[in-house]
DNA sequence: GTGAAGGGCCAC
DNA sequence: AAACGTGGCCCTTCAC
């Protein structure tokens, strides 16, 4: 065994340097593996960590995997094993690191595990188990608060004061013989994870995240095993619905052109105005000159009660939503498709807000058009087909639950059209008597309560007298008198203690400036509908877990998610089957915390991703 | 050329 | 011109 002593800089302001001692292997033959691996099975935590050739792995070789238990660690070069990387994933000689992997014990602790666990799941076979990620950790703790980076070295850096070099992360690990420097890199990162999950649990439990944490970490192989599978888009069925859109665009660009021409006499001299359609100053320059008043922003709704006695503006909006849908749903996205599956392998980041909620990005698979010429080109392939299930207005059904408002809780145990339902509440009406209008109404005014709408928002929106929209809210919140106390409480206590939580105990340390009232009024706000939206996150992230467990062994691969709603694909002979597994997972795991309403799933089989 | 900021708009 | 919450992406504009 080799014996290295690297220094590791104290923190500035430590009085003297510390030096820590790490001892690593470096394992490169069955035998040697075996023996690590028996080694190290015993522990509770294990450090994991792995050096790739590049960033997805589908495009790079595992070189590395190290694991550690803190002060012995084996760094495993694969370089030697099964005779090239597309055979690692099958040969025997790995047999042992593969089931210490898949174990839930030892727990493999790394920073950032998606990444860890989806070369693991895609090189070597194996399905991680029993995992602790740091990196999610550091955000749950750090809970939306300050601008902190939640790289390792930060981490490091924040939680234990020492500074961790990061410059072999980006060197050459594609190098037929690794240089000392580069596998002692290797072997710190692992050595120090224990450490690091320590020093960051000792946060979660004081903090109160423990139960909050067990569902971020159970969720993120679900979420590695998700962007491995990716979401089969029709690139034919895309670029025909691009081909009508680019179509409308021009049209709609030409048109939009010479109407706002005509307030310039010589522009169109030649057939073509140098307008550019897309610069909001040139394109309100040009409303102008026609004589059109402009509101002090051009967005679609406030351009929208203008259109009926303004041609040009009516024109403008049409080119707008065509010139959206060119950029933003165009080619663009089929730059995604990953060629060696033909699918797309979107980033979905876990914590994406602070809230819980996940995000997307390149691309982002969750501001997909509703329209179904969009939705339609994401579909089943061949023999396959969807499963697409969704909560059934989760969120009022939290703050019901939440809230405890008997009213509200009545509104959902009926049955019935839940905003018919609280139409009837509000009007003091038969629900049998509520016209399109009154439901409608009660849609708009359910759905604002939960962001912590004011009248005069409401007013805007309805078309009401800020009067009117206040006496409405006012009856509103007489109906339902608990939901009502609840909204307060977490406007009154936020300015106490500056924080709200989930369900799970997922917490948001809310700051704000006292003499802002601007400030004041968005923090409480947001301590309203933080509880809400995030236990709505929590929930999707437990059915998460739950679905991966009970569909292991099917046809299924779960595909996509869009905040209250989970998209499996499935061999087509296993629809109704996944189907029932999929809306079972989504209902244990909402009613795990919403038990004093009932949860409806809808769900449904189709052969594309529309309703 | 690159990057940040602002405006706008898609999703839930 | 949003005092309705959470994101990401595209375009223009402007600074470096």
């Amino acid at each position: 065994m080799k014996r290295i002593a690297a220094c590791v800089s104290a923190a500035a302001q430590a009085l003297q340097s510390r030096t820590m001692e790490i001892y690593f292997q470096l394992i490169r033959d069955a035998d040697s593996l075996k023996k690590a691996c028996g080694e190290l099975s015993g522990e509770e935590y294990l450090g994991f960590d792995v050096e790739t050739t590049a960033l997805e792995p589908s495009q790079g070789e595992l070189r590395l995997v190290q694991l550690s238990n803190g002060t012995d660690t084996k760094v495993i070069d694969l370089r030697g094993f099964g005779g090239g990387i597309d055979a690692l994933r099958s040969t025997e000689e790995l047999a042992p690191l593969r089931s210490l992997l898949a174990a839930e014990r030892p727990v493999k602790i790394a920073h950032n595990a998606k990444f860890d666990t989806k070369w693991a799941r895609h090189h070597l076979g194996v399905e991680v188990g029993g995992v602790y990620d740091t990196y999610l950790a550091s955000i749950l703790i750090a809970a939306g608060e300050g601008d902190r980076r939640h790289g390792l070295a930060d981490v490091v850096q924040y939680f234990l004061g020492r500074t961790l070099d990061k410059t072999e992360q980006v060197s050459d690990w594609s190098a037929n013989e690794l240089t000392s420097s580069q596998v002692e890199y290797a072997a710190k990162d692992a050595a120090i994870m224990p450490e690091v999950r320590a020093k960051l649990d000792e946060r979660i439990v004081s903090d109160e995240l423990r139960s909050v944490m067990a569902i971020e970490n159970e969720c993120v192989m679900p979420i590695a095993e998700m962007e491995l599978n990716g979401f089969f888009l029709d690139s034919d069925r895309w670029r025909e619905q691009l081909e009508r859109v680019k179509t409308t665009q021009q049209k709609t660009a030409d048109e939009l052109q010479s109407l706002l021409s005509a307030g310039v006499a010589q522009a169109s001299l030649f057939g073509r105005s140098e307008i550019n359609l897309d610069s909001i100053d040139q394109v309100s320059q040009a409303l102008e000159n026609l004589g059109i008043p402009i509101p002090s922003s051009t967005r679609a709704w406030e351009l929208q009660p203008l259109a009926d006695d303004h041609p040009a503006v009516a024109k403008l909006l049409e080119y707008r939503a065509a010139a959206k849908a060119a950029s933003s749903f165009g080619e663009n996205i089929l730059e995604f498709i990953d060629p060696s599956t033909g699918r797309i392998h979107a980033d979905f980041r876990q914590i994406g807000a602070p809230t819980g909620r996940f995000s997307c990005s390149k691309p982002n698979l969750q501001q997909i058009p509703h329209e179904a010429e969009y939705r339609r080109c994401f579909r089943a392939p061949d023999g396959r087909t969807l499963v697409i299930a969704d909560y059934s207005q989760i969120e009022l059904r939290i703050l019901a639950h939440i809230s405890g408002d008997r009213r509200f809780i009545e509104a959902f145990e009926s049955g019935a059209d839940f905003h018919a339902a609280t139409a009837a509440q509000i009007f003091g009406i038969q629900p049998a008597d509520v016209t399109p209008d009154q439901r409608a109404f009660a849609k708009r005014l359910n759905f604002g309560v939960v962001y912590g709408i004011g009248a005069q928002r409401f007013a805007a929106m309805t078309g009401l007298s800020e009067r009117d929209a206040e006496d409405t809210l006012r009856r509103y919140f007489a109906t339902y008198p608990q939901m009502n106390e609840w909204l307060r409480g977490q406007s009154k206590r936020v300015l106490l203690d500056h924080s709200a939580r989930t369900l799970s105990g997922r917490l948001a340390r809310i700051s704000f400036d006292d003499n802002d009232r601007r400030s004041v009024g968005a923090a409480q706000r947001y301590a309203k509908n933080m509880p809400i939206q995030g236990t709505s996150a929590d929930i999707l992230k437990r059915a998460l877990r739950l679905l991966h467990d009970s569909i292991r062994d099917t046809s299924a691969k779960l595909v996509n998610i869009v905040h209250d709603e989970i998209v499996v694909e499935c061999d087509r002979t296993d629809g109704e089957r996944i189907e029932a597994l999929l809306s079972g997972a989504m209902r244990s795991a909402a009613e795990e915390f919403v038990t004093s309403v009932p949860v409806v799933v809808d769900s449904q089989i189709a052969d594309d991703w529309t309703k």
